[in-house]
RNA sequence: GGGGAGUUUCCGGAGCGGUCAAACGGGGCAGACUGUAAAUCUGUUGGCUCAGCCUUCGCAGGUUCGAAUCCUGCACUCCCCA
């Protein structure tokens, strides 16, 4: 055993990992502030996170208890990541609606290779240590009636009824299966606790039942002298009401195949005025003095208070490429950045090297293509009917000039004037969607 | 095991056997306004070889000139009783 005030990853601890996770807007409940805040401070502390693999790609949703873990680390804390492949398979119940599709074995293990991939990339760029195990280890092979009689009767039905998590589902229905998960989760707790010595769990606030559950176990089963705690943090809105990390297509994914930089990036730079502040503390590592000067000045007059639009968009800017750059990459973002700058600012197609890019044949285009078809081509228009509406209301441009009669067809002619260099086609859809067509 | 309710277009939710591609709300898209924001207003929102045609109303059959609307069976969901 190392110095027990020297984290595995040789991060030196130092008091403060709470003020500094309540200062960002990390904190939401926790079990015992009092002594949490003691413990942090006397020296390092282990503790997790569980992501559930449930799907092939995270997304910014699941960024929040990722930063929340690195903020801890710089603390000297020793973070771990539970990947959920074995809760995965049961599914979380809470603050969901209805049942989740059960995955297959082999789909769960695919998204935990990737999801976990994404972690580890994410937390190398900004240079912490942690480990990461997979629940499936232990979860997997459970006895079904040692388990019980070991850990499902430390729990009470009538207590797991009364979780605020569980009531949309009581009146939707609840399958067993899934009203099992909180004896995994809670599992789970308590075997990082014994080989681990994991101390504390960290979660979404939806996650509160069953980290108190956890904690709960852990002390019925290792005794009252023991201290386990839990902090939520809160559930992250948009002042807009959207859901976080929606975007018009669906979630906001890290994999750039899915969600290339650039779009990434626009996310971002187009986030309500009002959560401009609050996400400059979440999802970037700019610090206090630095985000007050991004917004503009000191605390009391920021720009958005001030409803200065300059301001209120440098400081978006900002965002956009800090939170670039953590998850693609410096170079990436800062050519989001000016790719953005480039289309936006002149009002006309600068920069082209971000646009989605199709190619199209020399000899095709001379032959004159249908301007509906192209769009439909360029990604821009779902099917033909969409393309038809984009056009009839106006929304609808090549190389800068409007197209308004659908029976337009576009040919060699188009290329030139207000065009990409080489005489691309630039195609545009309403204010911000763009698409380039390389003649070759 | 018994009884009842339900399954509609992205979501919620209407829908006298014909005039239903299907009300209304949300969401999306586009236009105006603007700051690549919000709010607001307007238009639009299954597909296509588009004045017509094709595919949609849990699944499979049936009745009918004609069904999302009626009948039969199946599947799933919820509720009540045991």
């Amino acid at each position: 055993m190392a110095d027990a005030r020297v984290a595995a990853d040789g991060v030196p601890h130092t008091p403060g990992a709470l003020d500094r996770l309540k200062e960002r807007g990390f904190f939401a409940q926790c079990t015992d502030e009092e002594r949490l805040r003691a413990r942090l401070d006397e020296g390092p502390v282990t503790f997790y996170v569980g992501v559930d693999p449930t799907g092939d790609s995270l997304h910014v949703g699941h960024l929040i208890p990722i930063y929340a873990l690195a903020h801890l680390a710089e603390f000297g804390h020793r973070g771990i990541v539970i990947m959920g492949g074995g809760t995965a398979r049961i599914g979380d119940p809470s603050g969901k609606t209805e049942m989740r599709k059960m995955l297959t074995v082999e789909q769960i293990d695919a998204h935990a290779e990737i999801m976990g991939a994404q972690i580890q990339r994410f937390l190398d760029v900004r240079g912490v240590g942690f480990t990461m195990v997979n629940n499936a280890e232990w979860l997997a092979d459970l006895n079904y009636i040692e388990f019980l009689r070991d850990i499902g009767r430390h729990f009470s039905v009538n207590r797991m009824l009364t979780f605020e998590a569980y009531k949309l589902r009581l009146e939707q229905g609840l399958s067993f299966i899934e009203f099992n998960y909180q004896l995994l989760q809670s599992y789970d707790f308590l075997k990082l606790y014994q080989t681990r010595g994991c101390q504390l769990q960290i979660g979404g606030d939806d996650q509160w039942g069953n980290i108190v559950a956890g904690a709960d176990l852990i002390r019925r089963i290792e005794g009252h002298d023991v201290e386990s705690f839990g902090l939520t943090f809160p559930l992250v809105t948009r002042a807009d009401g959207k859901k976080m990390g929606k975007s018009e297509k669906g979630a906001v994914f890290l994999d750039a195949e899915r969600v290339s930089p650039y779009e990434f990036f626009q996310y971002w730079r187009n986030v309500p005025d009002a959560d401009v502040r609050k996400f400059l503390y979440l999802y970037t590592f700019l610090d206090r003095a630095e985000i007050d000067t991004v917004l503009g000045g000191s605390p009391g007059s920021d720009a958005i208070a001030a409803g200065d639009a300059a301001g209120i968009n440098a400081a978006k800017e900002r965002l956009a490429t800090e939170i670039t750059a953590l998850v693609h990459g410096r170079a990436e973002a800062e050519q989001a950045r000016d790719a953005a700058r480039a289309l936006f600012a002149a009002g006309g197609a600068g920069n082209t090297d971000a646009m989605p890019t199709e190619e199209i044949g020399a000899d095709e285009l001379a032959a004159g293509v249908p301007v509906l078809e192209l769009f439909v081509r360029a990604g821009l228009a779902a099917s033909k009917g969409e393309a038809r509406r984009l056009v009839q209301q106006g929304g609808a441009r090549i190389n800068d000039t409007k197209v308004t009669d659908i029976d337009t067809v576009i040919d060699a002619a188009w290329r030139g004037e207000g065009g990409g260099e080489g005489g691309d086609l630039i195609l545009r859809a309403g204010k911000k969607r763009y698409a380039r067509f390389v003649v070759t």
